[in-house]
DNA sequence: GAATTCCAAACTGTATACAATCTTGAATGC
DNA sequence: GCATTCAAGATTGTATACAGTTTGGAATTC
């Protein structure tokens, strides 16, 4: 009966997920009355939760004039996929020092059973939430909190570059890339012999593919999208 | 003439050194009506901040319970430096791989110049903020905007700990610790050789020394402070 | 005396009002 | 034309009011 969610969170969530969706373009100023209209609620707390999402990078904010959608540019690009490196190469490095056998073989009975999901996924949002959950499982795998929520943070901020960096992928080759499944299963392996060289060798080259690989999606899903201002 | 703050960011301030400072107990309620008047401002943006706070894990949120000072225990401590030590090697091997020779220089002058500084500073506000600006500047060499966000943020909540952690020890010994000015120059000889492992092993290994101690130190601590509660 | 119920006070949640500031575009001068 | 000024409208900043919820303790029951 009693409430579990509040409507701060509720529209802290409903926040979040436009914005990796595309609902606000890069730069876009961010109307609070419109917005509250739109969400249901009135100014306060969407105000609040436009804050938090302030203060976890996702928007920025100026002085009298309101909060903005952030802009997406190559540096900011480069920024995210070298904090996911270094959150995940230590959780995993953590993780081949004292994560339980028992956990390590969870993990990998998890990467067996999904495999044939990972073949088979049409959807870019099934593909994108496949390959998110991995990475948050290997983090996970360490026990470490903090690393869990930046990682969870970073995860949300980098998902729209994922989804046109799969499009693309999608787009280009109709073969679609099992390098990820065999990029996860080297990490696996490097876990599993607790070799901590071999395994973070393995997860940074992963993350570092895929960062030159969305870097490039990004700069011609741009040139091709922003050509004027479609207003 | 134009205001540069605004009044939520001066309020964020304001309870981000109360609770650096000691201000809020853990696991205290948070009045707000009581804080707004404190801080001169009406709840409006006293909550605004206070999410804030929430969002950077300073804080805690129940509903309708309202705002919580975090809980200070050693898993939560280990968590912290864990995070910190996943951030400043990271930084460090890419300031190793591509930090300007010009910037290393003008670190190593940096450390040179304060060495005096530390081996004459008495407050203990003046050594943490010695400590902490050679971190900080460190992960500066690396270009990375967010990995410096996320320090900022680590050691915005890491502070009291290592207050109670240096008042430790200088109580304890009189000669005060040049263990870290010597650690430091260990990282920096390794980061002017462009040696990422003997760098970021230094760093580590100077970081998880720190860890022990400050793990230790408010333990100590808190089982004298928290004996019953004294209201 | 211990457990339970219930009520009043205290507190949080949020809509709203209004002041302060910014934005836009028309009017003006060059 | 082009730049400047100015005022009306739009938008943000925040105090306040009040509804909804929790809290703490007095009253009640066993």
């Amino acid at each position: 009966m009693a409430k579990r969610e509040s409507n701060v969170d509720r529209v802290y969530e409903a926040l979040r997920r436009m914005a990796a969706d595309f609902a606000f373009k890069p730069d876009q100023r961010i109307n609070e009355s419109a917005l509250s209209e739109v969400l249901g609620a009135s100014r306060t707390p969407l105000r609040e939760a436009l804050n938090r999402l302030v203060a976890e990078g996702f928007l920025t904010f100026q002085i009298n004039r309101g909060f903005f959608c952030r802009p997406l540019t190559p540096s900011y690009i480069l920024d995210l996929y070298e904090a996911r490196v270094a959150i995940e190469c230590e959780a995993l490095r953590i993780a081949c020092l004292r994560a339980p056998n028992a956990d390590i073989m969870a993990f990998s009975d998890y990467l067996d059973r999904l495999e044939p999901e990972y073949e088979s996924a049409t959807e870019l949002e099934e593909l994108l939430t496949l390959d998110e959950s991995f990475h948050s499982r290997l983090v996970q795998l360490s026990g470490n909190s903090e690393l869990q929520r930046m990682l969870k943070n970073l995860n949300g901020r980098i998902r729209y570059i994922r989804l046109i960096d799969l499009k693309r992928m999608r787009d280009q080759a109709e073969g679609r890339a099992p390098g990820d499944v065999s990029a996860h299963r080297q990490v696996l392996q490097g876990l599993e012999a607790r070799d901590v060289e071999a395994a973070t060798r393995a997860l940074r080259n992963h993350i570092e593919k895929r960062r030159e690989e969305a870097t490039e999606a990004v700069r011609i899903a741009f040139s091709q999208l922003y050509v004027p201002d479609e207003d």
